[in-house]
DNA sequence: GCGCACGTTAACGTATACATTAACGCATAT
DNA sequence: ATATGCGTTAATGTATACGTTAACGTGCGC
């Protein structure tokens, strides 16, 4: 797979141009940084499956797809190996990592862990109507998606409802710590969400959620947090089972 | 800083000998990767407060200190970011981050939501009497330890009972990130220790959990961690707060 | 004395070079 | 046929080279 030198330097130029280009072009909308770039590009990927669970490929070949060298790309596979979407094995390159329904579960406990947390932070800090109403209309979304059979518009509103409430209870390392566990969730959410009836609870008990925000009754948002997930772990374990799905 | 280039030429011979050596005389008791010797020997200096916090250097720094080539090094410090151990600015080195109290209360805020959850995970396992005796173990040596009026070992007590119950929960999610999180605040506990009544409450509380962990009841074992870390937590805000530290 | 343009420097980000060694194939012995 | 040892190869881990540019000092205009 090693390109001969000559080529190498045609690809070397056109970089260089690319890149400038890139600066100009986007209003510095990319960020700047070849590892940052190599980084996104790849979690995007994996996240849609254009890397799919297995594959596998070498340093070099990451670097060639994507017209860098190996040292940004490098970096990037290391930190995608931190955030778990990624296994590096040595002389055998990076390999994108299946989710069990092992993993699975270990993701939800986390998250049935600290996402009522969250929740009860929130409510215990008595914040104005106003400022949860992103959340309501977060909730609104879903139910608007359901009525248009529109399963990603309702994932993607989900989610945000999900991001929304955690960035309200003022801890970065909860919110850290959920966007990674939702990101290696994140394909086996996409394939159950067409396996499974039609997620009709969700909304209501956001909704009951929120109001027990409002009320500033923290006990009981941690606890309809936590039933909540309890609920959408079960039901994707079982889902898991019944397809007989092994990894994802 | 730069090494004229005769010198180097010298540094690397001698890097080359040292390596060789190490590898046959430590009968590979370190691991083999020189970003594994860097991570582990900056971190450790971190936590032993020879890098104290806010001390800064630069990558090449690092690299004459330990050395090595910028290379490794930069992948450690690198992982050490990503660890919330050191903050890397670009142009300006790598600074040991400094543990503010809002800080350390985002700290015990994921601990209070992920410690009693594996509690709760521990007790449903119905485990046998043999596999807790190590918590009952941990325990006995702390209320030795404090007899002996030696908080070392007693904090070093305390730390190993959390870590023996965190692994019977079976989730290494947990493990992992209980493992960083205890990373972060080690220097702030290792200061209070000395700051504090001497703490007499922890093994009782230790000794309630482990027996409700015995009799199944997962519940009981989840609340009274739970109250474990938040008494934990309160005490040692409270601590910061009196003694008017602003960061660690 | 003060502020800004400009040149210099050095730290970094990236590319490339290189030594090491795991992995593989193949030949040979059993 | 299977296992063992050996030579080859190629992917990595590490070192080094190099261009870019932020940071800083200097000198000039005011």
């Amino acid at each position: 797979m090693r390109v001969p030198s000559p080529s190498r330097a045609i690809v070397k130029r056109s970089q260089a141009v690319e890149k400038r280009m890139d600066r100009a072009s986007t209003a510095d909308g990319g960020r700047k940084s070849l590892v940052d770039k190599a980084y996104r590009e790849i979690r995007q990927r994996i996240l849609d499956n254009v890397y799919p669970a297995g594959h596998r490929a070498l340093e070099q070949e990451y670097a060639d797809q994507l017209g860098l060298s190996r040292t940004p790309v490098r970096e990037a596979l290391l930190k995608l190996q931190s955030d778990g979407l990624v296994e590096v094995l040595p002389r055998h390159g990076a390999r994108v990592l299946p989710v069990s329904p092992d993993d699975m579960r270990e993701i939800y406990q986390m998250l049935t862990a600290i996402e009522p947390m969250a929740a009860e932070l929130v409510a215990r800090k008595n914040l104005p109507a106003a400022d949860l109403q992103p959340l309501i209309n977060a909730s609104r979304d879903m139910t608007t998606a359901l009525k248009n059979d529109d399963l990603d518009a309702w994932a993607h509103a989900d989610e945000r409802f999900h991001r929304l409430l955690i960035a309200l209870a003022g801890n970065r390392l909860i919110v850290e710590t959920a966007q990674s566990l939702w990101d290696r969730a994140h394909r086996a959410r996409m394939v159950t969400l067409r396996l499974r009836p039609r997620p009709v609870n969700s909304t209501r008990e956001h909704n009951a959620i929120v109001e027990a925000i409002r009320v500033g009754d923290a006990t009981e948002a941690a606890r309809l947090h936590r039933a909540h997930r309890e609920r959408g772990s079960r039901e994707l374990l079982a889902l898991l089972e019944k397809a007989r799905i092994s990894s994802l």
